[in-house]
DNA sequence: AGAGTTCTGCAGCGATCGCTACATAAGTCA
DNA sequence: TGACTTATGTAGCGATCGCTGCAGAACTCT
C-alpha cells in the first residue's frame, strides 16, 4: 500500500498507525487495569495494533507504561501543574482537590487515579513499575510542599504554618479522593467533601 | 508418621498444618502483592504447604482472599471496629485515624491497607475480588456514617452536621493515608497530618 | 532498477498462571 | 483386620504471560 511519497521523508516503512493515539489508549487500558492487570493482549487490542507493532514502537511494557504515565501527568493529570500556579496557597489547596475529583470521576474514562491504582501492590515483576510510582506521588507531593513553602516565604501562609505538613494534608487528601472515586463515590459528595475539608484554612 | 490417636476425632487423615496459621500468612502474601500479584506459588510458599493441601483447605484463590479479608478485618483491619466505640464523634474519627497509621505503617508488616491496595485496579480476571474490596471500603464508609448519624442524634455533633460528608472526609483520609503508607511515608510525619486534619472537629 | 532501511503479520518461544487427577499416606470406623 | 474417609506429594493439565524470529511489505536512497 503506497500512503504517499514523501522527499527526504524517513528512511524505511512508514508506521500504519499514530503513535500518539495509540499511546493514549495505553494510558485509557493501564489506567483501568493496572500495569500488572492490563496484558499485553489487553494493550495491543485497545491500541489497535500488532505486539510486533508495540513492541518496535515502544520498546516493551515497563517502557510503554513510563511513557503511558508521562502522558497522563501531562493529560489527565495535567491539574496539578496548573494548580501550583494558582495565586494562594487556598487556591492552589482548593484547585488541586477539585482537579482530582474532576479528573477521578470523568465519565467515559476509568475511575480513579493511574498513578494511584496503576501498580499500588504488585508481584516481584512489578517492583519496578511500583517504585516509579511512588517516585510519581512523593513527587507531587513534593512539588506542593516547595510551593506551600513559597507561600509562607511570602506570607501568603501564617508563620507558624508548616509546608510540609499542609502539603501532606492535600496529597493525603487527593490520594484517597483516588480511592473513594475508584470505589464509584460521584463527584458531587466528593466536592462537597472536599470544601469542608478547606473550610478551615491552613488547618493547625 | 502418626501424629495422635484420638477416640472420636475427625474421620480421614488429619491436616499436617495449622490453617489458621497458613490463612495469617496468605493474609500477608495477598496484603504484600494484591490479590493478582500473589500467585499461587507465592501464596502456598507463604503458606508453607502445597497447592494441593491450599486448594483442599481453602476452596480456590479466590475463597481464600475472601478468607484473608475477613481475617485482616478482624486482626489489622479492627481498629475500624474498636473505634467505632469511641463515645464521642471526635474520639472516633481521631481513633479511625491514628489505627489506619498504626496499621498501615507497622514495622516488619506490608505498608498500606490490604482493603486499598489489594485490587485497586485488576484485570478482568479479578473483576469479583475487586468489587468485593469496593463493597468492603463502602461498607466501612457507611458503619462510620451510621456512628456519625448516632453523634448527631445524641447532640454529640452540632444539629447543621453533615454524618455522610463527615464520615467521607475520615474516610478519605484513612484511605489517603493507606496510599501514603504505600509509598514509604513514615509513621510520625502521617499521625502530625492527621492531628492537624482534626484540629477543627467538625469541619463544615 | 536495485540496495538499504523500517514496519507489519504470522507463528510460536519458554515461563508462569490457576488448578487438578491420581496414587499413596494416615487417620476413624465396624 | 479391612472398609471408608480425608490429606498429601508428584506430576502435569490447558491457558495465558511477556516477548521475539522471520519473511515479506513499503518506503528512501543511489
Amino acid at each position: 500500500m503506497r500512503v504517499g511519497t514523501k522527499q527526504n521523508g524517513p528512511i524505511g516503512r512508514p508506521r500504519g498507525f499514530d503513535a500518539d493515539e495509540a499511546l493514549e489508549r495505553a494510558v485509557l487500558a493501564f489506567w483501568e487495569h493496572g500495569y500488572e492487570g492490563a496484558s499485553t493482549a489487553i494493550l495491543t487490542d485497545a491500541m489497535g495494533i500488532s505486539t510486533t507493532s508495540m513492541y518496535a514502537a515502544f520498546g516493551n511494557k515497563k517502557e510503554l507504561f513510563r511513557k503511558a504515565l508521562e502522558r497522563y501527568t501531562a493529560g489527565p493529570g495535567g491539574y496539578l501543574a496548573q494548580a501550583l500556579e494558582e495565586p494562594t496557597a487556598l487556591g492552589v489547596a482548593t484547585a488541586i482537590l477539585a482537579g482530582t475529583i474532576r479528573s477521578t470521576t470523568r465519565p467515559a474514562h476509568p475511575q480513579g487515579c493511574m498513578g494511584v491504582q496503576g501498580a499500588l501492590a504488585a508481584s516481584d515483576a512489578g517492583r519496578e513499575v511500583r517504585e516509579l510510582l511512588i517516585a510519581w506521588r512523593n513527587d507531587s507531593h513534593s512539588s506542593v510542599r516547595e510551593r506551600f513553602q513559597r507561600a509562607l516565604d511570602e506570607g501568603d501562609l501564617p508563620a507558624e504554618s508548616d509546608p510540609a505538613l499542609l502539603a501532606r494534608y492535600v496529597t493525603t487528601l487527593s490520594f484517597g479522593i483516588a480511592v473513594q472515586a475508584a470505589s464509584g463515590v460521584c463527584r458531587d459528595e466528593l466536592q462537597a467533601m472536599a470544601d469542608a475539608a478547606l473550610r478551615n484554612w491552613p488547618p493547625a
